[in-house]
DNA sequence: GACGAGTGTCCTGTATACAAGACATTTGTC
DNA sequence: GACAAATGTCTTGTATACAGGACACTCGTC
């Protein structure tokens, strides 16, 4: 029964609209900006039909909204609302909030709270720092895994095979073209799992280096990290010093 | 036909899952945590096992999570995700986002953007200051109108009867006890339209006031609000720098 | 001004998603 | 340890939500 559900041709069949919907969601995520509704229907190879009385629900709803001005649909106000409460209540997400304000303005550096979300990295929750850096806006996007620090601690405890399955292969060519060996990237979860936190230099821009510890789950696993976005050019002591003021985050969170 | 439809029970009838996924969605953001699918499937009034398939297919698209251990369900990552598309994306919560950072840096002070949505006031978004101030959480949170400075001037150029339909009767009532009468608030609000910005001291707590400018849309109304939240011992010249700081910002928001 | 490509709305038949209810477990209380 | 009140899973029939397609508009482009 399964073989024959899971083999019959998927293009065209009556879908309900709780799935329909979390395609158009997935859809809009992944696209980052607004799209006319019929572009999304060809996109999701969904009825016209369908798709604009979903939509049209789901925008009286406050969970999408029309641009007025070229009638793209995109992420509304209600979804922002319905997300925030995430965040706040959720136990890990609240407490890890507050000890990353809490790191951002005892180092001064920039921190973050990172989580994996069905094999895709993103930062949580971000404190800026006091330096006059560029403010990277990447909070909430989906970024490549072996972009980061925070990936290969992620990543810790998994096969070999379970890597290279989660792991598009584009993902492994860092923004200013080079590539990233597989190897070289399974072998530096390795050390990350045994040293207990992870330091990468250079890798999504030359001037900053990412300095990231886990946060284990109660089972055991790495379920989140926190990390420090720091310039090159510190000294050992310095980076000594906020790397053990990090791990002690990393614990104080972990501890459930 | 309209009229038929909407007067057959709404009790129990087959209902579209759109529908029941805004209502749980609603249900939740009002609830604000989490609940059993029992008593939510109670709650909203809805058969158990709909609610059953409904719940799981939200979780596992990640829009919803399971509590590990008392099973309640409540937002999900997902849920976060998306809404962060909301707040990046959009032309004014970009701007606003970005102004609110600008107006808390400079003036030291918490600064707020706030929106009414479908009748409900809600801080977007929150900067806090320098002052060793309680940290407010209420960003996201439904927040009665007449306890705030920004829903005075949300509500400018609506007719009394409007507002008498939009504000709860114990919506009137400020946390401390003391109740606002109809007429002293529809007065306060005349006056924050004339005046193009509102001042209320004491309102939520004793020890503060609040300091709000209007952000108006492309129409000409009210789209929402920016806003201090400052310590109510402030000399006159203290505040006027601040409102005159804070008009400026109003009116670089409102200028598309 | 004819044409193709797109948008948004409405109608209709039927495949199927939903509601109801049964069942086996778990949980808590006396 | 008996009982009531939950939870989570599964099956089934039928009311109806969905897909398809028609229609009336609005664009640009040649």
């Amino acid at each position: 029964m399964t073989v024959i559900s899971d083999m019959r041709d998927t293009a065209s069949r009556r879908e309900r609209s709780v799935d329909r919907i979390i395609h158009i969601l997935e859809f809009l995520h992944g696209h980052g900006e607004g799209i006319r509704v019929g572009a999304l229907a060809k996109a999701l190879n969904a009825p016209r039909s369908s798709t604009y009385t979903l939509v049209n629900d789901l925008t009286q709803a406050g969970l999408l909204e029309i641009a007025s001005d070229d009638q793209r649909i995109f992420f509304g106000k209600r979804m922002y609302l319905y997300g925030l409460n995430y965040i706040r209540e959720n136990s890990l997400a609240k407490r890890a909030r507050l000890e990353v304000d809490r790191l951002a303005k005892e180092t001064g550096e920039t921190s973050e709270f990172c989580m994996l979300q069905s094999g895709r990295y993103t930062i949580m929750y971000m404190r800026p720092g006091n330096r006059p850096f560029r403010i990277s806006s990447a909070v909430g996007l989906q970024i490549p895994i072996p972009w980061t620090a925070s990936g290969r601690l992620l990543l810790a405890g998994k096969s070999r095979a379970e890597i290279e399955e989660l792991i598009a292969d584009e993902d492994l060519v860092l923004p200013d073209g080079r590539r990233i060996a597989i190897d070289d990237f399974i072998r530096a979860i390795a050390d990350a799992q045994r040293d207990g936190y992870c330091l990468t230099k250079g890798l999504v821009d030359a001037v900053t280096q990412c300095l990231a510890a886990p946060i284990y789950g109660a089972d055991g696993h790495v379920e989140a990290t926190i990390c420090l976005v720091l310039p090159v050019d510190l000294s050992e002591e310095q980076l000594g010093a906020l790397r053990d003021r990090l791990l002690q985050s990393s614990r104080m969170l972990s501890t459930q």
